[in-house]
RNA sequence: UGGGCUAUCGCCAAGCGGUAAGGCACAGGACUUUGACUCCUGCAUUCGCUGGUUCGAAUCCAGCUAGCCCAGCCA
């Protein structure tokens, strides 16, 4: 898309700190950037993740720089290959490509462990014998300074050889743990002696069984930053305080590359929520139809919804990045895919809440075929034929027997236009006992046909409609906000928008017939669509309304 | 209440001592065979608050207030 960013002219309308901070590093002591977008492979990959991907990869891209994809992989008891396969899926679907630089943390594994021996020489390291519940103790609180371990002390040979007897599985885990020897008394916690390694007798994804004691993730990171050559650590405000260690593992790792730690804030939308924790939760509690629900803010949700990735690109682009907490209005990223899919989407003819009408004086048995634009602000798209009878389909909507001021509709004796046919006027109704009305009757005028150049008189409302003989039948399935301002009920559970999903058959031009799984349409004055790929069969179309169209008319 | 961070329009967000960019949303209007799109127009005498420095402060200083994060052998 023509806003993307590609060049460094193009920033200035989207600067951020983090761009100044590499420019500062590029004029001083650098001659080109690496980044990094690494995942811990335990779960699916959602929009706030879409917002680092575009930010490292984009960085990389914009500097002349490069970015891996990194799984970070150093907690067996939570990852799985199944995340892993979908977190690539996900990124290369977005629109990246990390080429070549495809790295996991437990390939680092031997190289951790190297260092972890390295700290415990130079006496900067130390097993500690503590249970869970006494490190807590030890460790002192927000207000109050912690207190050193027992353990603290031991000789250099000691450690080395209980941290040996650590890897090779001579003790359960929780029994031992290998921490930093830093500063029990420091005001930020993570100094406070962490525990840089522990047991845990796990299968692991990708190095099976080979490990049963793992590094923990303020160690293992900064060492997989130096070990990658990566310049420009872009994370998470809640690292913040993290970073010290950070610095402290690069500074004494033995290594000579030094990465800098650039923290930036989540994303928050409204309407939804964004921590894994709580869409497991809606999972799990089968409030939704799996992680890739069309609500859900999932990367595969917001797929099978039918955002493009173009468009969640351009989102990333337009929200910025700072150090500020904030919630970004859901309306923006409505308009991106609108904006991505208007010139490039069929727009066809779709009736989902269909009353039929019936013209009156149009001939019995008469079929026409009308040309129509298939997207009348793309030419290229060229035109379709679209069969035009004495009964077809409008949207209840587009009729008010009495009607409000500035109805542009169809209404008792007024006259509208059926878009790519006719002029036509209500000349009255059927009801049924209840005083239902079951159909309305029109007339036509013969001379109005579209592209005659008739120019008589005109019309306010142009209505889209379906010929009745030969319509589609399908579903549509109109998606709304996931979640409205209350996300949860007073006991805590959580709660979803009862008008998310609202399930219609639907009415739909022939030409949608041959319509694949993931094919996109506009269904003219009314959303943006994209046919399932979940439900859709060879005997019934399942069209996911990605996001209605803007309407500047409201009764009252 | 120790430490860290943040505060600019309804929502994002530029701004880096020289007199408040941009986008979304919203409101008017033009155009319209989509009440869409497009195009115009409007939308912060004011930058959390209070003082101070300065010819000049959103930008510097001091104090305050509010919000977020940290006491996993998670990341």
């Amino acid at each position: 898309m023509s806003d993307e960013i590609n060049s460094l002219e193009d920033i200035s309308s989207t600067c951020n700190f983090i761009h100044n901070y590499i420019q500062e590093d590029l004029k001083d002591n650098l001659s080109k950037i690496s980044t990094r977008f690494p995942p811990e492979p335990n779960g699916y990959l959602h929009i706030g993740h879409a917002k680092s991907i575009c930010l490292n990869f984009g960085m990389a891209k914009l500097y002349g720089g490069k970015c891996n994809l990194r799984f970070d992989d150093t907690n067996p008891t939570k990852e799985d290959t199944e995340y892993v396969n979908s977190i690539k899926e996900d990124v290369k679907w977005l629109g990246f490509d990390w080429k070549d630089r495809l790295y996991f943390a437990s390939s680092y594994f031997e190289k951790f462990y190297d260092v972890a021996l390295k700290l415990i020489k130079e006496g900067k390291a130390f097993v500690c014998d503590l249970s869970a519940e006494e490190m807590r103790e030890y460790r002192g609180t927000l207000s109050t300074p912690g207190k050193n371990s027992p353990y603290r002390d031991r000789s250099i040979d000691e450690n080395l050889d209980l941290f040996t007897r650590m890897k090779n599985g001579e003790f359960p885990d929780g029994s031992h743990t290998l921490r930093a020897k830093i500063d029990m008394s420091s005001p930020n916690m993570n100094m406070r002696d962490p525990v840089i390694y522990r047991i845990a007798h796990a299968h692991h994804h990708s190095t099976g069984d080979k490990w049963c004691i793992y590094p923990m993730y303020d160690f293992a990171h900064p060492l997989e930053d130096v070990i990658e050559g990566i310049t420009h650590s872009i994370c998470t405000m809640e690292f913040e305080d993290h970073r010290p260690l950070y610095d402290w593992v690069v500074d004494n790792c033995g290594m000579s590359a030094k990465p800098r730690q650039i923290e930036f804030a989540r994303l928050e939308m409204t309407n939804t929520v964004m921590s894994k924790r709580k869409l497991r939760e809606l999972v799990a509690n089968g409030l939704v139809d799996g992680w890739d629900d069309p609500r859900m803010p999932t990367i595969s949700g917001l797929r099978r919804r039918g955002y493009t990735p173009e468009s969640i690109r351009a989102f990333c682009d337009k929200i910025g990045v700072s150090k500020a907490n904030s919630k970004v209005d859901s309306s923006l990223l409505d308009y991106c895919v609108r904006d991505d899919l208007k010139s490039k989407v069929k727009v066809v003819m779709a009736v989902t809440d269909p009353i039929k009408v019936i013209i009156d004086n149009y001939p019995e048995g008469q079929v026409e075929f009308l040309d129509i634009e298939n997207n009348p602000e793309n030419e290229a798209m060229g035109v379709r034929t679209v069969p035009f009878s004495k009964e077809i389909y409008i949207d209840k909507d587009d009729f008010m027997e009495v009607p409000v001021k500035k109805f542009f509709r169809l209404a008792p004796l007024k006259e509208v236009r059926l878009k790519g046919a006719y002029f036509i006027t209500c000349v009255g109704v059927d009801k049924d006992g209840d005083g239902n009305i079951t159909a309305i009757h029109c007339t036509y005028d013969p001379q109005t046909k579209s592209g005659s150049g008739f120019d008589g008189r005109k019309v306010k409302g142009t209505l889209h409609w379906v010929n009745a003989d030969t319509a589609i039948k399908a579903e549509a399935r109109l998606y709304d906000y996931m979640m409205l301002d209350n996300t949860e009920n007073p006991d805590g559970d959580m709660i979803i928008n009862p008008n998310s999903l609202v399930v219609k058959e639907c009415f739909i031009e022939p030409c949608v017939k041959e319509a694949k799984a993931g094919d996109k349409f506009q269904f003219m004055r009314n959303g943006y669509y994209c046919v399932d790929t979940k439900y859709t069969t060879d005997k019934k179309l399942v069209f996911n309304r990605i996001v209605p169209l803007k309407s500047s008319f409201k009764i009252k």
